[in-house]
DNA sequence: AGGTGTTTATCCGAAA
DNA sequence: TTTCGGATAAACACCT
């Protein structure tokens, strides 16, 4: 989130805007080292443009700097080695005191609503979840976004399946703790998904298995609008915050990217962001996915079998009867030499230049440098039933803004796990924010009734306006 | 032998 | 209630 992406709202509090920009500033220099760094490692064709949408759209993501200053490693500044193929537990907290068999993947638990006990009362969700530390807690990606956010985080044209188990496994403890059968997962929705196309390998070119990568005429399917999409769960909103939102939302003039500087700001990312959700529609991820799911798990117990799955047609290796499988580190055994050289730069690296140039360019302010969170800030807001207070309204505030940007885009269903996956991807492991994240938990909000409540409230319609397709 | 890729089958929850 | 999508499981073939 654009608004968010300088400073960390919940630590800074109300540190000014200008405080933040030189701390985003600030690290700027290594940012761009590094992606210089990154790029010289990327030899492969880059036709697969596509891809950088999934790279633009992170910028969207919330709270993000200050974590990338505390976990430089993740997703650019981790190199080839350092993140110990060969010892993938080290310092791992998973593996002190932690059984190695967690169970077998359950993520669909994890982003089914009707299976979160006790987790609006504690108010967490994923943005407070370290999935690369956490093995307890399946990431609530679902496989094809996990296979995208590899493809997102090599910058490369096409992957290996390796490295695609490899930037799992990297940063998501649970699977390297996990049953590998997620890994036959990952295949089956490789092939099955239409999305991912395979890239045979050159006969020339060393290594087992082919490329893979997204398809080209997939976008333009998105493009077309020929994908489906699903409703969303109703929310709550406060009543005094339909107010604030009708004063917020109330555009300001009738173009769609020529209104506030904030609205500015996240005009200037919305195509991608736009391809993005459009990627996830038609990917169907899991956009039902509720980040008090996650909650269910953080109670400190690994995620209960569900029984789901097919029927065994043979021996299954799981733990259901009582045997305890030994889990496989997926780590560089499964990676070729050259493979381990692609995978440098499947860290990754995000476009914290734009997100920069976004703050330095006054766009992380209202019209006059006012902050945005004051308007929320004293109001409550209820979603899915969680109580947000206002110490939590600045990132409320922020997922305001890009509620903004998805209405004046059109995007009437907003994908959670496009949200989330656009959290994780800027601040994957927000350690530090711990159990200050209670408001994103409850920021998902039905953008059709959001922008349904702005209409009833006299919000102009006209603003609607697709400006991408 | 083990990794890769494909296919089939089944279960489950959410959406329609 | 039906449909759909995601997840899981497994069999099988191919390749290195």
């Amino acid at each position: 989130m654009l608004s968010l992406s300088c400073a960390d709202p919940w630590t800074e509090g109300s540190v000014g805007l200008e405080e933040k920009v030189v701390t985003a500033a600030a690290q700027a220099e290594e940012r761009d080292s590094v992606n210089s760094s990154i790029s010289s490692c990327s030899n492969l064709d880059d036709s697969l443009t596509s891809l950088q949408w999934l790279q633009e759209f992170c910028i969207l993501g919330a709270n993000v700097p200050q974590h990338a200053h505390h976990q430089p490693h993740l997703f650019g500044h981790q190199q080839i080695g350092s993140d110990a193929p060969s010892s993938p537990l080290a310092g791992d907290p998973a593996s002190i005191g932690m059984p190695l068999t967690p169970g077998k993947p359950t993520a669909a638990a994890y982003s089914r609503r009707q299976s979160l006990p006790g987790i609006v009362a504690h108010g967490h969700c994923p943005d407070e979840v370290d999935y690369k530390t956490n093995a307890h807690i399946k990431p609530p990606y679902s496989y094809a976004t996990l296979i995208c956010m590899a493809m997102q985080a090599s910058k490369k044209s096409k992957i290996t399946l390796s490295c695609i188990y490899k930037w799992i496994t990297d940063n998501f403890c649970y699977y390297r703790h996990a049953d590998p059968t997620w890994q036959n997962s990952i295949r089956h929705n490789l092939s099955l998904n239409k999305c991912f196309i395979k890239v045979p390998r050159q006969k020339d070119e060393p290594g087992k298995g082919g490329f893979w990568k997204i398809d080209p005429q997939y976008a333009e399917r998105l493009l077309s609008g020929a994908y489906k999409k699903r409703r969303m769960p109703p929310v709550q909103i406060n009543p005094a915050l339909q107010n604030r939102l009708r004063l917020t939302l109330q555009p300001q003039s009738t173009g769609p990217c020529s209104t506030t500087g904030v609205q500015e700001g996240l005009c200037i990312k919305s195509e991608s962001q736009q391809f993005l959700w459009e990627f996830e529609e038609a990917t169907g991820a899991d956009r039902c996915w509720d980040p008090h799911l996650a909650e269910g798990t953080m109670l400190g117990s690994w995620p209960v079998v569900r029984g789901r799955g097919g029927k065994k047609r043979k021996h299954s290796l799981s733990s259901k009867n009582g045997v305890t499988k030994v889990p496989r580190r997926s780590s560089s055994p499964l990676l070729s030499v050259d493979e381990q050289k692609e995978i440098g730069p499947l860290k990754g690296d995000f476009d914290w230049d734009a997100l920069l140039d976004s703050a330095l360019s006054g766009e992380l302010s209202l019209e006059g440098g006012e902050p945005l969170s004051p308007i929320i800030k004293e109001e409550d807001l209820t979603v899915w039933g969680t109580h947000i207070s206002p110490i939590e309204a600045p990132a409320g505030t922020a997922d305001i803004h890009m509620l903004e940007t998805q209405r004046r885009h059109g995007v009437s269903n907003f994908d959670e796990e496009t949200i989330l996956a656009t959290a994780f991807l800027e601040n994957p492991w927000p350690e530090e924010e711990q159990g200050r994240s209670d408001f994103l938990c409850s920021s998902t909000v039905n953008l059709d009734q959001l922008f349904d409540l702005e209409d009833s409230l006299g919000g102009d319609p006209s603003t609607r306006i697709d400006t991408l397709l």
